[in-house]
DNA sequence: GATACGTGGAT
DNA sequence: TATCCAAGTAT
């Protein structure tokens, strides 16, 4: 695997340019966090945005956490940026990174996974690094017949087995590249891998079978409605608690979220709301989500939030969901 | 152990 | 279009 990485590893903004010294752990720490359930290559340029800004850990921990959080927009899970922000200044309060497994595992949005990558990759520890590009390449190497997630503990315990004393490192990455572009989900190209004369999912002539999977319950629908207040060129803006389903970001006022569709019920403030005959449609992780989209132009009505510039919308720094809100709103005649 | 938590690309 | 899936963590 090492040789194979040697000659085929990616090139990514977060590696150490081949031959040169160890990466900087801010950087890996911050590009194990932006890549967890996230794509490589929905994280490159948002990681070369945030290093430009904040280069250093010491500069993210000075950062007004709303800036990080209007920042991080359209990544998705949002609780990783407040995370983001509490373990960047426990270090600096550390007064650096700690180098262990159980010294990382201990920061905000670290858990096993992440601990361990850095570890071995920032700090050249031996660490046994799980992602889901290992667990598909293990479980197919070993054709581990137990089911994921349940069969985990039998997956890290055969990674263990077969990650070396030095480079781990450089193995687990090897491991995540070598999944990510040959032993894919659906059609691994066994004839490229270099695994494949001692792939035991191979010889058995069904390496996509593995691993097995626990299945997935169906998502429901929902539905809610999302308030557009216009007022002399500007939207209101709300800030959402600072738990829960995007919790934390900058958002458009939403009514509640129910089983039908809930109409004008809990308006931001009062007015004459008018709904629009088209809906917003999102899936979340867990479920669907309909929006209807109301809009009303106001006079100068006391409201809790901010009033946005509706022509600089887009610097806002809002979620996904009401960004493709606010287009078809400001799409629409009304 | 189960559930909540986003988004966009690939198939 | 529907489904799967991603360098997971917190509770």
């Amino acid at each position: 695997m090492l040789d194979w990485y040697d000659s085929h590893a990616r090139e990514l903004p977060w590696r150490a340019a081949p031959g040169s010294n160890a990466p900087d752990p801010y950087r890996v720490w911050l590009s194990e966090i932006m890549l967890q359930q996230t794509t490589v290559a929905a994280v490159r340029p948002k990681f070369e945005a945030f290093v430009a800004r904040w280069p250093s850990v010491e500069a993210l921990a000075a950062a007004p956490e709303a800036d990080l959080m209007a920042a991080w927009a359209g990544l998705g899970y949002y609780a990783r940026a407040r995370n983001l922000h509490a373990c960047a200044r426990a270090v600096v309060a550390l007064g650096d990174f700690p180098t262990t497994e159980d010294g990382l595992r201990a920061l905000p949005g670290v858990g096993a996974y992440t601990a361990a990558a850095i570890a071995a990759i920032a700090f050249g520890e031996r660490a046994v690094v799980v992602d889901a590009n290992v667990a598909r390449v293990v479980a197919r190497l070993f054709a581990i017949e137990r089911p994921l997630p349940g069969g985990m503990p039998e997956v890290r315990a055969a990674t263990d087995q077969i990650t070396p004393d030095t480079r781990s490192g450089d193995f687990a990455q090897a491991m995540m590249d070598l999944g990510s572009s040959v032993c894919t989900p659906r059609s691994p190209r066994c004839l490229a891998c270099p695994l494949s004369s001692v792939c035991e999912g191979y010889r058995l002539g069904h390496p996509e079978g593995f691993p097995i999977k626990a299945a997935k319950l169906a998502k429901p629908q929902r539905h809610g409605t999302i308030f557009w207040a216009q007022h002399d060129g500007k939207v209101l803006l709300v800030r959402r608690p600072p738990r829960g389903l995007l919790g934390g970001m900058r958002a458009l006022p939403t009514g509640p979220w129910a089983d039908t569709p809930p109409g004008l019920a809990d308006p931001p403030l009062p007015a004459d709301w008018q709904l629009l005959p088209q809906t917003v449609a999102h899936v979340f992780t867990h479920f669907r989500l309909k929006l209807s989209l109301a809009v009303a132009r106001v006079d100068g009505h006391a409201a809790d939030g901010e009033w946005w510039d509706e022509t600089g919308i887009d610097s806002a720094g809002l979620p996904t969901v009401f960004a493709k809100a606010a287009d078809a709103i400001r799409r629409a005649r009304w």
